[in-house]
DNA sequence: CTCATTTTGTTCGATCATCAAATTATTGTT
DNA sequence: AACAATAATTTGATGATCGAACAAAATGAG
């Protein structure tokens, strides 16, 4: 006998209701004039401009300028363009990989101010260090690359099992202790709220709001790397439960006589499709060498493999349509889950993509799916290490914009 | 850059919304007094008074006595119940199995007046000759059972493939074509809005708002009958894609070298698991013959197939525990792409549940799923054939219900 | 250059859904 | 019987919103 929902009762939460589809606007469709945002929202321009000023008078949104000529083509007075103040203070994304951290700080209208990448050996460490070391990194990179303005919170993007409703570290490949407590580690050293995502859920979220075509339908982002991840977005709003971990879709059985998986189960499609997995396969075919650190090829080296491929060798190249051809097979039953518009396919591994794609395309076409295949464009897109960060600072941009338009 | 939501702007939408979430409430949480539905609302008595009131004079809602003494238990005034009025009209539920016909009409308060199954071939048809004869059977079991009032709606729960947003069942294993125009055939035909729904989803909807422990969390509902079918919710919303069409979990391959599917691919999970699949081993282990219609065994001989199993074949009973170990890893699958808190397992094919229990679960503890596996709790839920009406007649009054609380 | 046209943004009065508080009603408890 | 407790209604005040009127700023035709 819960609540259905406790929001939007009274006139002061019906004000936070506008005042958050205002910034809502702003954060999804860039800078916009006030009639714009009247006409995205529903609202009138009389709400509008009391919103928006007060707003402004609250140092959240600020006046950016005309709008630019091609917007407006025709006559009438221009308008004025609204924006996210930059210098109300930054939010610091961290994506956290095996051996390694990318550090990323934006401003409050979300550009990026600064990005570094380091290596960072995580492995042998319990979990009360790796929470200390997190936190003295962001610490030292806020110190380094900070801007003078205030931290207003930290996302951070997790390979592995993510709970996200008790902030915890289920699973991950990048340490062997569970059940890490990161949110409420971090959060207390730090003193900011923390927002944690799994990394592919994440990067799915940023890939599906940087493109408005993505944001109808049913958008499917397959994120290959160390990992194999998926975010299934509906209308630009994630599928997923309460518990806010990722779908685990890298670690869905592929075939019961499979190698061994990194989370202990077998035949997972991470243990065929993964970088380690294929760096694995191509020294049982090839007379390439085990990675230079632990069990994880590193970027170099599966740069080399792939280039070596590509340059001819028969057994690599055969190994990659391999991947192809369970690539073909995976899509197919996300295809059967989901009936998804679009399948993206993202990630690092996609370094690899003109070797994989005949193979995937001719598996496809063969094991078409009757009846639901047919709508499911495919497309792969180029990897950028930001789009590893850019979702978990959106999540957190998103949530400080929903409680400034709470409090007023 | 379309609209984020035209819903609730000015004060006219406003109402509509708080009207709405009375009518929410009150579908939810059966009869209630307003004073609880102040609390469930979240809207002060006040308002509450006034919404109802105006209910009440629309004819929509009415008073049903008394809270009864259990419920209040207390001193204080008892609170006056309402309830949706029964002789507003009612909604006729129909579900479309193989050669068979589940019709089921219920007044406005949900409450069963009468339900009917039938036997109808229907795989000879076309298109249009089966939108004319479900509707026709409509007409008449309106005419037969009807009370006098009106009918409000239509829901139709189909077996396949189902496209919502177009009205469409896309393929269906009832009928050899595709694509046929369901809603927008019976619509014109009956001159009433018809909802549409894969009967797995629409069962698993209806057992879903059954209970309010299952509206917590992540609800996976799998049902085993004619085919394999899978609804989940979250928080007893359903989580599907923008096309309405269920997660065709039945057809995801479970092996590559399975026998054929009736949907045309091989090695569906259905295939190992449906009804239809588990008396085609049968007649392979036993001296049992072919069903007595077509290929599709009948309820009697589905029995009778269970009733030898259990009595002791070891043939027979083998197979059950094959199916519960095929079950068993499709149910891992499902965890690991949705870490449900609960599974129901329900539909006509748990007749056989003594049999797959066993070996079930020890095939579930066997390939326990690393981190994951220990938060789902699989639960058996008895067959009552009404839940295949159910869950439409309820998608049809919530839709009935959002249409009356907009208008005013 | 001048003026009509068009679009943007603000101001002001009216509307109306909501709430808090007061009031009435109805029960159980002491 | 007096009192406490809960339910439902009435009433006055609040305030978010809208429409309409208006000011501002651009284009373009003559």
């Amino acid at each position: 006998m819960n609540e259905i929902a406790p929001l939007l009762v009274g006139d002061a939460s019906r004000r936070d209701l506008s005042r958050q589809r205002v910034l809502e606007a702003l954060r999804r469709d860039g800078p916009l004039s006030r009639a714009a945002i009247g006409r995205l929202t529903g609202l009138s321009p009389a709400s509008v401009s009391a919103i928006t000023g007060q707003f402004i008078t609250e140092g959240l949104l600020c006046d950016i300028g005309a709008d630019p000529p091609e917007a407006s083509a025709g006559p009438g007075r221009p308008g004025q363009r609204l924006g996210f103040h930059p210098a109300r203070g930054a939010i610091i994304g961290l994506w956290v990989g095996l051996d390694r951290l990318i550090l990323h700080l934006a401003d409050f209208s979300g550009e990026t101010i600064e990005a570094r990448d380091e290596r960072l050996p995580l492995a042998a460490l319990d979990a009360e260090a790796l929470v200390a070391i997190l936190a003295d990194r962001v610490v030292h990179f806020s110190r380094e690359a900070g801007s003078g303005m205030p931290i207003l919170g930290v996302g951070v993007a997790f390979q592995g099992f993510v709970d996200q409703r008790k902030g915890e570290v289920v699973w991950s490949p990048v340490t062997r202790c569970t059940h890490v407590p990161l949110v409420a580690g971090l959060e207390a050293a730090l003193g900011l709220p923390v927002d944690l995502d799994n990394d592919a859920s994440a990067m799915a979220f940023a890939i599906t709001q940087s493109e408005p075509a993505l944001r109808e339908g049913v958008t499917a982002c397959v994120m290959l790397g160390d990992g194999v991840g998926l975010g299934v977005f509906v209308d630009g709003k994630p599928l997923r439960g309460v518990h806010g971990g990722g779908i685990e879709f890298g670690h869905v059985r592929f075939s019961a006589r499979g190698p061994q998986c990194r989370c202990g189960a077998r035949g997972c499609i991470e243990s065929f499709l993964a970088d380690y997995a294929l760096y694995r396969d191509a020294m049982a075919v090839s007379d390439i060498g085990p990675p230079a650190e632990g069990r994880q090829p590193s970027e170099t080296e599966m740069t080399r493999l792939v280039a070596r491929a590509a340059a001819g060798d028969p057994a690599l190249a055969g190994l990659f349509a391999e991947a192809g051809r369970v690539l073909a097979e995976s899509l197919t039953m996300l295809i059967r889950l989901f009936q998804p518009d679009t399948i993206v396919l993202c990630g690092p591994g996609m370094r690899a993509w003109p070797l994989i794609e005949e193979a995937l395309h001719a598996a496809l076409d063969q094991r078409a799916i009757p009846f639901l295949a047919r709508r499911a464009g495919i497309r792969a897109l180029p990897f950028r290490p930001a789009f590893l960060t850019e979702g978990v600072i959106r999540a957190a941009l998103e949530r400080l914009d929903r409680r400034l338009a709470a409090s007023s």
